[in-house]
DNA sequence: GTAAACTCCGTAGATAGGTACGGAGTCAAT
DNA sequence: ATTGACTCCGTACCTATCTACGGAGTTTAC
């Protein structure tokens, strides 16, 4: 049992965070004794660290709840889990071309003798 | 010579966009006569398409400002190209480590024939 | 026993890049 | 001359994910 800034600690987030995730839902509010804080126990942890790994896989809070009350069905987290593998593709396929026409514009700039243009700018005219 | 509107509907912009950037200073506010409308000519279209460009390249509105004001200067601007361009590469390996994962969960989830657990849902946990 | 550290709550602020609104003035077409 | 479309300005609102603040009560350490 502790309350909610050792929580915090032990897991790397800010006590806000934790109170911002319990009015999202994300996680449900603890009994609170006479003095009225916080109390969790270790189950709390697990669903933390959930949203943790979750969130670093690029899923937003809101799918995040998402999966956790979809507990057991494995046909609606796969496909949440499709949709975002798709997402992740576009993004990676997107970013490429962007790696190339920067690569270029930059290659052209260093290949540049005329100080008084830049084929950057000039390219984005 | 047009207006605002006329302006926005040839760039695909919205109104309101252009007068933002106004105020974020990428593009001055031009003169304005007895009427008070804005009135824009034919130079105001290549600023704005220079935006677009830089901007669909991943650059920040500030950053855009920053490309604009530098004007000139190729080293500049290829230090900037060069810094979009390696961050554009972290992000697109990130998103490569993710994309692994994701298979890796959805694929798990594919062959998965207990339907009391989600092999997403647990490697989560 | 007192001072520091912790907790409570609700609300405001930050970030980036817009988008929307309201009320008033102006322009263009019929 | 009237109607509808356009423009003005300032401000508020939007998404997502926190982060900070203020004032009051509580617990802990010395």
């Amino acid at each position: 049992m502790k309350t909610i800034g050792k929580l915090a600690k032990e897991l790397g987030l800010g006590v806000e965070t934790i109170r911002f995730y319990e009015r999202e839902g994300l996680i449900k509010q603890p009994q609170k004794p006479q003095n009225g804080y916080r109390v969790y126990d270790d189950s709390i942890t697990k669903q933390l660290q959930f949203i943790c790994k979750a969130k670093a896989l690029g899923f937003t809070l809101k799918e995040v709840a998402s999966l956790m009350s979809m507990d057991g069905d494995c046909a609606k987290v796969e496909s949440l889990g499709l949709q975002k593998l798709s997402l992740i593709q576009s993004k990676i396929a997107d970013l490429q071309r962007l790696e190339v026409v920067i690569k270029e514009m930059t290659n052209s700039c260093r290949n540049n003798n005329d100080q008084s243009h830049c084929p950057i700018i000039d390219s984005l005219k």
